[in-house]
DNA sequence: GTCTATAAACAGATAGAC
DNA sequence: GTCTATCTGTTTATAGAC
């Protein structure tokens, strides 16, 4: 029983980059950047202090090759919902199907990708304390996603796809599923759990295709 | 233009206490427990390092005391929405009504309290990171009003109460509004605004209601 | 009750052996 | 590249004057 757990040593040379960039991000995420220790980091990955200083230059520059290695996460999980030459779907339903994928796509990334667990809380932790890896997770994830969204949204509905209206309705969609996400302790203690299980995951799935559906009648119906 | 901003001088010698506890809720919740340091609390509030250790014991004291605080004041505002002994509505449309309009007075909280602007990032950052304010929090406010609303919604579209459904239905319509508070900066910067509007939230409450009233049709019709 | 001064532990960064 | 040892500043907690 150590005091502090030694989680993955650093076995070979060069591993050492990216073990320290995985438990920094485990530990900034839990801890967040002041409450996780160089020392921790440097445990938990194997090896010493003095390596951090060595490979990023100090706590700072392991914290932003954090962020980079977040932004990739996410480029990779997004980059398979957003094909770079796709043709944009024509009949309302064709947009209909392409929206809840995206958003079923996201979730999957959000409970069931191993990735997320250690993005995720990283990612949260930026977004309540807006830094430069923020920055670099918005403008290459975020944004690009959100607006992507808008477009189907608004042709599914016949908005204008930069319109306000279009832009907080796709937030309002995309932010119930981020909260199952971020408030997942207050959730599943209220379903009388531990933590989610997978059924409870398809159960969240559900809810939010519903919803999804209930507003794009009532916006179909509404508008244009 | 000193280092530290003393922003709130304790006049009153018996304010000390309230003084030490707002500053220590505005920077716990800016920076985390972690993040804060006690000379800087101190400064904030007019005071010294050392009358923390008397007042609460030391930091940790402290902390606690702004979990009651935030306790404290998230009563006051959910003892608005849940009137004691009121007896429950019995036409579906005025189910509809008690639902938005508890809704719409937690956006009220979120957004326009001069409260909430202490209360809510400091929420937020015992949410990712539950300890025994999050439990104050949970039990006291967030668990009474959940369940109030299920009742409510289960009223409306003829589910039970307490099944799965109805819970991660409610906890979908909670979860939008929060988010857009939780991600504030995202959404606001997507919309080309430094920080929201009066519109933007009245904007922000009609994309709620909208939500609640298209997904209710829904069930309604789906279920019973 | 409020403060100054200080103690003891800890942080991140770095020098230098290997 | 990896490590130990150490430097320097800051942290919380506390002792004691007033």
């Amino acid at each position: 029983m150590d005091k502090t757990t030694k989680a993955a040593p650093a076995l070979s040379p060069e591993n050492t980059r990216e073990t320290l960039i995985r438990e920094a991000l485990r530990l900034f995420g839990d801890k967040g950047f002041d409450g996780a220790s160089t020392r921790e980091i440097a445990d938990a990955a194997g090896t010493n202090v003095a390596s951090i200083a060595y490979h990023f230059g100090g706590k700072s520059g392991l914290h932003r090759a954090c962020g980079e290695a977040v932004a990739k996460m996410l480029a990779n999980a997004s980059g398979q919902t957003a094909a770079p030459h796709e043709a944009l779907p024509i009949s309302s339903e064709q947009l209909r199907l392409r929206i809840s994928d995206i958003l079923k796509r996201m979730a999957a990334f959000l409970f069931s990708s191993p990735q997320s667990d250690l993005a995720v809380p990283f990612i949260l932790r930026e977004m309540a304390h807006p830094g430069e890896a923020f920055e670099a997770i918005y403008s290459g994830m975020m944004e690009p996603v959100h607006k992507r969204l808008c477009v189907l949204w608004a042709g599914a509905t016949g908005g204008d796809p930069e319109s306000d209206e279009v832009k907080l309705t796709v937030f309002s969609m995309i932010g119930q599923l981020l909260y199952f996400r971020i408030g997942a302790r207050a959730v599943s203690r209220r379903l009388g759990r531990e933590t989610f299980s997978e059924q409870d995951i398809t159960a969240i799935r559900n809810v939010i295709e519903s919803n999804i559906s209930a507003r794009l009648n009532i916006a179909a119906k509404g508008d244009a």
